[in-house]
DNA sequence: CAGCATCCAATTAGATACTG
DNA sequence: CAGTATCTAATTGGATGCTG
């Protein structure tokens, strides 16, 4: 079950580690684009197509890019069906379904709180103009 | 309530529209290093030196850069003690730690599925260096 | 339709030096 | 201790052109 020098922490992930493997994977699943990817695929298959259109203001090169990573750590399938012109399909796996609703836990967060954020960051700014500059102490 | 102009948009926001304020919330929270900030945080205040060093990998400067990220949006709050040396306490405010425990499960659901992950990315891996180039079709 | 490949601009992040 | 400032290296991301 993994020796000393297994690079996979045996029940033992931290994700505060630099080294823990957990740590890569943070890295894919806090991404803007991760998160609405999987999202859009919470209610079954989806074309490449109808995602690019989904997520407004992507562009081709990320949405490929983000479903390949997803696809490699087994978050997504990709099902290519042989016809002219080609029709791809990509769909969560299980293990990608059982992360989606944390994940757009954080969107629908976002959504629903953005006046109060947008509230701070106008108060916080306007702080800031109006302060010289607050040195450190 | 705002205008037709109004950039907030108000009961009606959508992450999924690239010009939707909430779309910049999540390039705030879809970040690996807020999302351990917060973290640290959900116990209490802690010192920059002290956050600093739990989260392991982090330059002062991304850390400082995140926290006033963080600050700035109402999510932390930032408290000067006048001593010499200085003291600096970050502490979550109410808004920040209602989605805490949602950055939080990510970074659980990390480190529980490590195993699954680098399992599907070795069978990935393996079977791209197999298959010389899986054309489109 | 669903990509890949390439080039290039922009952003990000690290290292280093200095300060109240 | 808790920063700021600056310079540079690396990465990211966008635009464009081409293909089965």
């Amino acid at each position: 079950m993994g020796t000393t020098s297994d690079l996979r922490f045996h029940g033992g992930a931290d994700a505060y580690l630099a080294a823990c493997p957990s740590r890569q994977v943070l890295d894919v699943l806090a991404n803007k684009w991760t998160l609405l990817v999987m999202g859009a695929l919470s209610g079954g298959p989806v074309r490449f197509g109808a995602l690019r259109r989904r997520l407004d203001g992507i562009t081709q090169k990320m949405l490929t890019q983000t479903l390949r990573t997803l696809e490699r750590d087994g978050l997504v399938t990709r099902t290519v069906y042989p016809t002219i012109p080609p029709r791809v399909e990509y769909a969560a796996t299980p293990l990608g379904a059982s992360v989606t609703d944390l994940l757009s836990g954080i969107r629908v967060w976002s959504e629903e709180h953005i006046d109060e954020i947008l509230d701070a960051r106008d108060a916080y700014d306007a702080r800031a103009a109006r302060e010289p500059r607050p040195v450190t102490g």
